[in-house]
DNA sequence: GCTTATTATGTCAAATCTGACATAAAATAA
DNA sequence: TTATTTTATGTCAGATTTGACATAATAAGC
């Protein structure tokens, strides 16, 4: 966030707080939703990049159009498990793997 | 395995098979069983260097012993999401995540 | 505008996971 | 050796996840 806007909310008396310090997530859970969100983004760059619909997708996962949705989303019912499974099959080996989440 | 070894193995009529070949696994399979393993070998080292028991590591984890036996033998009934958040909350940072997954 | 395609959201049964427990096996100490 | 500690393995009820489906919302084409 910008330091002047930063200024000005505080001097109004809103208490700037991150997203994680809103939902109150500890450091590990904070850690667990970017990590989750950062693997959700490479995933549908693969999609993208592959030029296929959600459905086609899910297709080639084995899985269904609403969860790649989901999947795509961050929604917290998607596991890593499922993430990280889902990124091999779209071509991610694991040197690429590391690189996202480094990144 | 040493060349040599595979080679007498070979001359008696042995089929030398990698663990995936034996298993039958896909690549992918593959990929996750082996990353499975890296990450279980990683956490069993964060265990030893803080010089823990499984028991005394299964109370920080909020788990119970025997399920941290299963983590590190890297069982199949064990998620990504259990290793992960299990890394985080013993210490492992994205980075160092990201290193071991790359190794 | 209207139609079609794509994506988002809610729900749920079946499948999977997990902490807990018992107990066996192995390692370590005495 | 025999205790004691630590780790491994099997099991299971309760919790979570997931593909599938329906349907709503949005975008794209015309």
């Amino acid at each position: 966030m910008e330091k002047k806007k930063r200024k000005r909310l505080d001097e109004k008396g809103w208490k700037v707080r991150s997203v994680s310090e809103f939902l109150g997530l500890s450091e590990d859970e904070e850690r667990v939703v970017e990590l989750r969100i950062a693997l959700s983004d490479a995933l549908k760059k693969q999609r993208l990049n592959a030029k296929l619909t959600q459905e086609g997708f899910a297709r080639m996962l084995n899985s269904s159009q609403s969860r790649v949705a989901k999947m795509e989303a961050g929604d917290p019912s998607v596991t890593f498990d499922l993430l990280i499974r889902s990124l091999f099959r779209a071509g991610i080996d694991r040197r690429k793997l590391s690189k996202i989440i480094a990144a």
